[in-house]
DNA sequence: GCGCTTGTTATACGATCGTTCAACAAGCCG
DNA sequence: CGGCTTGTTGAACGATCGTATAACAAGCGC
């Protein structure tokens, strides 16, 4: 039995990215409140004084695995966009419904996005963050609405629209899942999205 | 200085009530994290022992306030419909904006709305008020849907999506107000639920 | 093989958590 | 006014929180 080490040392971008990964295993299975730093050190499988080490303190590491929560789900979209072709009409609802399909519409994946919204009245850092992302996804999809024919007088709105019918549906994914069957949520929002846009072109800069 | 009482002993269903407005404005201001029985009884300007008294515990009277908000949400909409006359199509509307103006669409009640939608996924109490108050929502919406001319076989997606709808709107106006102008997402409620009905009624058991 | 650097551990500390309960006093009843 | 009921208080308890830090050891350079 020769002693084998007690624990290795890591490259330090690779231990903080498994401290993030178990971050947010924590916050999809526990929420908001079963962040702790203990919880977070055993789901990681390191001491919790690692936690202060990398990151400062709890807080920071909640906003880091937002940011790269964020940054994981912003890729996908824009691969699955890449990987609709040239049609405008299939980019735009490559986009919209990628949001409501594996890999973005995991239980984890939900499950740690609510954990961050139940966090962002109480904590600016992560209001600011909130306030970015939701930003690029609604530019995203302003623009993949331009080129699909929505004229501009109607593209704030109908993004505005949109984006909240892909958080609602995400929303009741995460909460109750069996709500809807395989695939229902995407075919919701495509079918939402064609009577929305197919709208908007003709009504043109109609007021309502 | 005749000595005025410490303190003086309520109505047993009013004490109740102060600490559930109490309970519901401490989520409000800290979220799901900051009701902490220190923290409601300070709101409600009584002893921290009052709350295991009256309800057992903090998770019992979070549940409570969760209740008496929906209950309040649900009055709310009853009287916005019947204040909205007969016509089927004004008292859709009707039930739909009115989540999305005063006095519902409140800084306050969506905050704790929101608490509440963190605490699903941990605690199966909340998960089943949750389920009992989505499924209410969606039947009385899909009754207005009906009435205003929606057929049977698109009942069950239109009542799925304009909900969705509606949640991510409030989601949005919870998380950062100041994206929308003054009834802004109510109108854009207003110009959805148009678009999604009439393509609902002219496509009839489409798919998509 | 040895020493040094430093990533990692484990403990300690004060604050706060939820809950319990003995003591207190408000307010009714005789 | 005096006694009694009981709503209410406030302290005490053990558990857990986040953070700081001293001791340890992994692994590299020599």
């Amino acid at each position: 039995m020769t002693s084998q080490p007690a624990f290795k040392r890591a490259d330090p971008d690779e231990r903080r990215a498994s401290l993030i990964a178990a971050c947010a295993r924590v916050l999809a299975r526990d929420g908001a409140a079963g962040a702790s730093v203990r919880a977070i050190a055993l789901e990681a499988g390191v001491s919790p004084g690692l936690i202060g080490h990398y990151f400062g303190g709890v807080d920071a590491l909640v906003a880091a695995t937002y940011a790269q929560v964020e940054t994981q789900v912003a890729a996908a979209l824009d691969a699955a966009v890449a990987a609709a072709g040239s049609d405008p009409r299939a980019r735009l609802e490559a986009y919209v419904c990628a949001s409501l399909l594996p890999p973005i519409a995991d239980s984890e994946l939900l499950s740690t996005w609510i954990a961050f919204w139940s966090l962002v009245r109480a904590r600016p850092e992560i209001a600011s963050l909130h306030d970015e992302q939701y930003g690029r996804f609604r530019a995203g999809l302003a623009a993949l609405l331009a080129e699909a024919g929505v004229p501009a007088p109607a593209l704030r709105r109908t993004a505005l629209a949109v984006t909240a019918l892909v958080d609602g549906l995400w929303l009741e994914l995460c909460l109750s899942p069996r709500t809807f069957g395989e695939g229902e949520a995407a075919a919701i929002a495509r079918g939402s999205l064609s009577a929305l846009i197919s709208t908007a072109r003709s009504a043109g800069s109609g007021n309502s």
